[in-house]
DNA sequence: TGATGCGTCTTACGCCGTAAGAGAGTCAAG
DNA sequence: CTTGACTCTCTTACGGCGTAAGACGCATCA
């Protein structure tokens, strides 16, 4: 008894990550957690402080996939980078919620928007103006995929009869995955398009 | 004992509504709610049959006071949605985050949503367009004010040494309300204006 | 009077996060 | 080899949670 197992702090985030993709936020509790590693629940406070901080590493984790690559003198890396967000919250739809209540100003996030900052500098924007264009696209991007996940509780059916246009979008294609990422695409270059030329002057 | 206190169901939300913008969703709990009113956690299950559905209540309350009016042969209606639904949701900053896992597909909603569709198909969009366009409306008005909100666990101090222009722009207004609500509006009619010209063929 | 039914309360169960501290294992210094 | 310190794990316990089951008081109406 009380034999060192191997955990680390990774170990735990990968297991926590797993157990929530599989199983959804709601069931994920220290005690489970715990005994899908072989372990008691007070064992992993030892590297975690607390179940919120847990939390926290999980979304951090999983947007840290997407770090923007700031290419001087262009535009184009913005739309990657809110591309390869949406790739990393698609990839992990149900810790997209917790994103909801959990700012990503982490330090490594700081560092990333300073570079992102320097880039747009470069091409004339300030950088209130810069924020202003990188938070928009991530929260637009945030708020894009939020309703493109399927929510727990499942929604209920729209009566067809009462409305024939909502039936018709759906019989159209509405909530496929392309009628998603091509929503996505067009409200992305969209936005683009009208908020670059602040810098164009 | 077991004397009726004059309950409904809308007291109820009324009362949940109140704790939560006061305290925040994680002390809204059944035990709190009923001490709250007067009254033991298990009479609220006489209103509402569970938690998840007390949530909701909230959420379709809070949402609901942003209905759509949709005038025929224009667009500025839609703008005018995204404001008042922003309005509503910063009325409301703590129930924000119980947005991210409740979809808004409430049957009164799915009433507004087939009026809409109605207002659209006038200026020739296809219901599937017109979704489009709404939902990516909706979903970056959401988004939008998530990051708006101040989160309940407080960020961490940027480095303002290595961090220069993240300083420059804090310096610069950033985060203030009129900061946000300037972002809201330039990014909204960016959208619209690059959205809109489907219709226009 | 008695029956019905509604709104409320009591009790109880199994879960949760986590504080406190005991115990076993490893390792380095004497 | 002994001793002590340190690291990791476990046990126990507390107060809170959502809610299932059902008892109780009261009003209404036959």
């Amino acid at each position: 008894m009380g034999k060192p197992v191997g955990l680390t702090r990774e170990r735990v985030l990968d297991a926590a990550l797993a157990l929530v993709d599989r199983d959804g936020p709601a069931k994920l509790s220290m005690r489970r957690l715990g005994s899908e590693l072989g372990v008691e629940a007070m064992t992993l406070y030892h590297y975690v402080p607390n179940k919120d901080a847990l939390l926290d590493g999980l979304v951090e984790r999983v947007i840290s996939g997407a770090r923007p690559r700031p290419v001087p003198g262009s535009l184009d890396w913005i739309a990657d980078f809110a591309r390869s967000l949406r790739r990393e919250l698609l990839a992990h739809p149900r810790v997209v919620p917790l994103l909801a209540s959990r700012p990503m100003n982490t330090p490594g996030g700081l560092d990333m928007l300073e570079e992102a900052l320097a880039a747009l500098a470069d091409i004339g924007l300030t950088p209130l103006e810069s924020l202003g264009l990188l938070n928009t696209v991530a929260t637009f991007t945030v708020g894009h995929v939020l309703a493109e996940v399927p929510a727990d509780s499942e929604p209920e059916a729209p009566d067809l009869e009462k409305h024939p246009r909502l039936a018709q979008a759906v019989a159209d294609g509405l909530g496929t995955p392309s009628d998603h990422e091509a929503r996505f695409e067009r409200a992305l270059t969209a936005i683009l398009t009208g908020l670059a030329p602040v810098g164009e002057r």
